[in-house]
DNA sequence: CCTATATACTTGCGCATTAAAGTACTAAAG
DNA sequence: CTTTAGTACTTTAATGCGCAAGTATATAGG
């Protein structure tokens, strides 16, 4: 068997680390706030958007996702109120996000969540690396 | 805003580099090779599997994926021929997933494209960090 | 203006995956 | 043995998400 690249295995390290975080948070996510990873991410883009309000299509591409995902997803997220439509005045072809009161609060009790899940997850890392990592993730 | 730590930093950006790099993986050894990440994924545990066969749950395990998806996606990869199902003697429950050579022979041509493809999408990170890249993901 | 092309969504359909229930078998304890 | 509990898998029903087609609107060129 030819050996594995290290880009290689390293696409394929992320796969698997991934997919082990994603399942536990997306747990935690939704037994206590009710909510999946995917959602978590649309507040979070909508948090730190300027005004917080973003086109579907915005958050199609921060997300990795198609705009009939987007779709999809924003329609309960918008029946029990974290987000809410807004129509765009010169464009009517766009429909426009926003997120609400609810969703704010929401989004930051998740957060303590997701940080909280974070660290417990990934406590065998070394901690004078965190920063390494983190400019390594960033460079991708 | 309270702001995200480190830890959670490192968790989303796991998510938002992964889903980036496995969809264009999968989509090189979806047009090229006619088999998803997740069979690769299946494919490459049995290869490194003593004997090159495995159990079901072994796979499951090893994917971060439930025994039914195992099932399902065995399923085509039996008809098309890169595994085999096989009896275990000592324990009727189990039924083993052997490798064929077209298996394997799949395996290695679809590692030289996951291998190259990684190199492009993973090119922008230094090179004298690879190292401690594949480290740092080791230790979650 | 009018037509052609591009953009922002939405909808119909299908695939991959899961949770939960069901089947078949094994193992452990009396 | 027989009962009980546990394991390995399969199946059913439901969800999440993408692709392709459809709708509505905008923009550019004649």
């Amino acid at each position: 068997m030819k050996s594995e690249s290290k880009y290689g295995a390293i696409s394929i390290a992320l796969w698997a680390k991934t997919a082990l975080i994603s399942k536990h948070l997306d747990n935690s996510l939704g037994a206590i706030h009710g909510i999946g990873l995917t959602e978590y991410m649309v507040l979070r883009s909508l948090m730190r958007a300027p005004d917080h309000v973003l086109r579907r299509i915005d958050i199609a591409d921060a997300l990795e996702r198609t705009a009939s995902g987007i779709t999809r997803m924003l329609m309960p997220m918008e029946k029990i109120g974290l987000v809410q439509k807004e129509l765009n005045e010169r464009d009517a072809r766009v429909s426009l996000v926003r997120i609400t009161r609810a969703g704010e609060e929401l989004f930051e009790n998740a957060s303590a969540t997701l940080n909280a899940k974070s660290e417990t997850l990934l406590k065998n890392v070394d901690g004078k690396k965190v920063d390494v990592f983190l400019d390594l993730l960033g460079q991708i």
